[in-house]
RNA sequence: GGCGCGUUGGUCAAGCGGUUAAGACACCGCCCUUUCACGGCGGUAACACGAGUUCAAAUCUCGUACGCGUCACCA
């Protein structure tokens, strides 16, 4: 059989990371088995209309590497591929079921209340006593009244199916609600639309979120009523999110950045968020690789690697990935890439390629760059407690002693000599001239031109960014500070 | 509340009747080191609970608890 899977957002605006999820499983999934993904619109409802949601929905997935086969923007043969553009089609239907009696119209106002001396039984804010409306009535009325079409479920006996990932499913029909197929306003319902697109497009898996699991029996019996063949249906576990008291719930807004977008805005990268979201309800079975290309994504997944529990997004492990791809990317990539989040670089506009490189290894996120190099760009308030360090054995009375020192030798340095590895070589012939611990004389140099105790290099690599002049004053200005 | 789904360290997770219960993140320690980071080595830490079935249960069954979902003319 053809794999051919779907990603079916409503146009919301707004595209979170489980969402996201959903979208990169089916189409892992369908590039697996070379198969087909779709992008299909649901956009059934009219009051949730957001502009250019489509366009953010197409940009996302291209920002996430997770390109649709066919469907919006894209074209194919089973089209329109949104929704709202389909209202003939799912009219038709509705017709249909209410011909072959799985559906009847229903004239109750939009609240029926219980006063109806008729009404059998009242359910959820309707009746029954709509579906004994003699057929030819009912047609009558249906060209003048308003009407709704509600699908006739059976009373008796249960429905089940097989979800892939949890295995037969059973439901009592009499817990089923005979539910809104096609509104008063003529659009059809998400139950409705989902049923009959997922046929006429041909799909063969549904991947979804669980949310969804308790409607999938109502979608079976229109699936049976119309003689259709279901496709198999994949339940995916909610992700959540961890909010600022430790408590934990559905990934939200109020999780902090949760959408795609925030994100990569916040100095992620695509491809670590993708590939860190993959493994959130996914393991490769079999091996222990977490570092994922897309095409290694393709090749390892398989469904029997889903997991049927939630899972919680942590922001810790997505800090990890990232540095990981930060420290894989090629140099020039990434120093593109940090200038774009350096911000204004002032005066350390031609040394930023040498601080981009120390920056590489250590960073977890791009944004964290303009913290990082605030202390180059100007000079950080005095504090003695710096020039303390336990490992190193290094204390204030231990910088007095050597600054001046090194002071004097810095400044017999030729302009010309002054960078990095000249100056490390100096600097090491002076400590062990004098007997220096190495890391122990280094300690007060880099704090005495630094003012901060993590800093990206070390103190012959802060010193030559800095170049001779700067370096000197701030040494001299440390070490008058030093003898107050 | 009814119905459905789930429950292995703080988090992601392997496990599919017999294991010293993998691995990763985080945390801690050590080594390396021009600080931090990187890298290397090691450590702390888990089968929700209770009954069964079985020679044997994290694995199967049933209950309980807890969590999540659903019960819309939203998806």
């Amino acid at each position: 059989m053809k794999v051919r899977t779907r990603f079916a957002p409503s146009p919301t605006g707004y595209m979170h990371i489980g969402n996201l999820r959903t979208a990169l499983y089916a189409y892992l999934f369908a590039k697996k088995n070379n198969g087909t993904f779709i992008l299909r619109i649901e956009d059934t409802d009219q009051k949730r209309y957001v502009a250019d949601a489509v366009d953010f929905i197409k940009r996302t997935l291209k920002a996430a590497n997770i390109i649709p086969d066919e469907g919006v923007g894209v074209g194919g043969d089973y089209g329109p591929y949104i929704q709202s553009e389909r209202t003939d089609i799912y009219k038709k239907y509705a017709m249909k079921l209410i011909e072959l009696g799985a559906a009847y119209p229903c004239f109750c106002g939009e609240k029926a209340e219980n006063e109806d001396a008729n009404a059998e039984k009242n359910f959820g804010g309707y009746n029954r006593a709509c579906r004994n409306i003699p057929m030819d009535e009912a047609k009558k009325r249906m060209e003048t009244e308003p009407f709704v079409v509600r699908q006739k479920m059976p009373l008796e006996g249960e429905t089940s199916f097989i979800d892939e990932l949890h295995g037969a499913v059973t439901f009592k029909n009499e817990e089923l609600e005979d539910q809104v197929l096609l509104k008063r306003d003529g659009m059809p319902t998400y139950n409705f639309a989902n049923v009959i697109d997922d046929h006429l497009m041909e799909i063969s898996h549904v991947m979804r979120g669980t949310e969804f699991i308790t409607s999938t029996p109502k979608h079976i019996l229109l699936y049976k009523a119309f003689g259709w063949e279901p496709p198999a249906f994949i339940h995916l576990s909610p992700v959540m999110g961890k909010a600022e008291d430790g408590s934990i719930s559905k990934l939200s807004k109020r999780h902090g950045a949760t959408s795609f977008e925030d994100l990569v805005n916040l100095g992620y990268l695509p491809e670590a968020v993708t590939n860190y979201v993959a493994l959130l309800g996914w393991n490769p079975k079999n091996s222990t690789q977490e570092v994922f290309s897309m095409k290694e994504l393709t090749e390892a997944f398989s469904l029997d690697g889903l997991s049927k529990s939630s899972s919680v997004f942590d922001y810790e492990k997505l800090n990890w990935m990232n540095g990981e791809y930060l420290k894989a990317m090629e140099d020039e990539e990434f120093l593109t890439l940090a200038k774009k989040f350096a911000g204004d670089l002032g005066n350390l506009e031609n040394s930023f390629d040498k601080i981009a490189m120390l920056l590489k290894t250590r960073l977890k996120r791009l944004d964290e760059i303009p913290a990082e190099i605030a202390f180059l760009k100007e000079f950080l308030p005095f504090d003695e407690n710096l020039y303390t360090n336990k490992r190193n054995k290094v204390n204030p009375d231990f910088a007095r002693e050597i600054l001046p020192e090194v002071l004097t030798l810095l400044e017999s340095i030729d302009e010309t000599d002054w960078e990095n590895a000249k100056l490390y070589e100096k600097l090491n012939a002076f400590i062990e001239e004098k007997g220096y611990k190495k890391g122990a004389a280094l300690w007060p140099i880099r704090i005495s031109v630094a003012n901060k105790s993590v800093t990206p290099g070390g103190a012959t690599e802060i010193l030559d960014i800095l170049g001779k002049a700067e370096s000197i004053r701030r040494m001299k200005e440390s070490i008058a500070n030093l003898s107050k």
